[in-house]
DNA sequence: CGGCATCCGCCAAGATACTG
DNA sequence: CAGTATCTTGGCGGATGCCG
């Protein structure tokens, strides 16, 4: 069996399942599951920290939807979350170690998305084009 | 701005955007973003590569399901599909060259994971028993 | 500025059953 | 064994407004 699924509502004896030979994968989808995490931790780590600057750099996102994807990476230490307790108030946030070693991983991603940007938006265009 | 969002639907002009820093983030979710297209591929790669074969080692999903997004790792080419027309039919997926270049990505989740595992595990049972 | 409460719509994914 | 047709659902993310 090849996977293992986070689902802690199901109870996991149910099936008896041989242990997952790539649950790694699950974990990491886990993490970097929701819709802006790659792209919140990929700005923290360039130094766009602030929730404003956030929302500002994600305008297509909310601030609500960013919030919670901020707050479950910090679950995950994945960020810290630094609050200077002030008028107006103001936060920053910033990688922790952790953090930083998903790095590798978002930047190949990125990487690898460059490289085939021009293919992949061909098929996208040619999918958009068979709806007619 | 960070982000360059695939949406065919929403006009691009609409708001002018400045050229998107970390589009290919986007493009590689557009690819990896199911629900078990990782692991599809992951795989295959490994050999494990008729539709029956893969049911089996993801019996969490279903056959529609697992059709579904085999059908789109197609369209974009990381995966060719054999027909052996016979009875019963056959059916064998493999790696294309282009499938091939996101194997280092989809190993290094993996490894992350691994690496991962217990500490990401200890925080989502915290988080289970918080619910109590 | 940062955060939270509410409400809501959509769509990916699950369940089931059927054909060749 | 492989694939498709329906129907249903849950929860993620979007929209909006208020508060300190």
């Amino acid at each position: 069996m090849l996977i293992f699924v986070i689902k802690t509502k199901k109870k996991m004896y149910e099936k008896k399942m041989p242990l997952p030979l790539e649950c790694g994968l699950a974990m990491t989808k886990e993490i970097l599951g929701g819709k802006w995490k790659p792209n919140l931790l990929l700005a923290i780590s360039i130094g766009i920290n602030r929730p404003s600057q956030l929302h500002r750099e994600i305008p297509q996102s909310t601030k609500r939807v960013l919030n919670l994807q901020l707050k479950e990476l910090e679950e995950f230490e994945m960020i810290e979350k630094k609050i200077y307790h002030q008028l107006p108030p103001k936060v920053e946030y910033r990688l922790t170690e952790r953090g930083e070693t998903l790095m590798p991983i978002l930047r190949q991603m990125n990487e690898w998305g460059d490289n085939n940007r021009s293919f992949i938006k061909s098929v996208i265009l040619k999918r958009s084009k068979a709806l007619d």
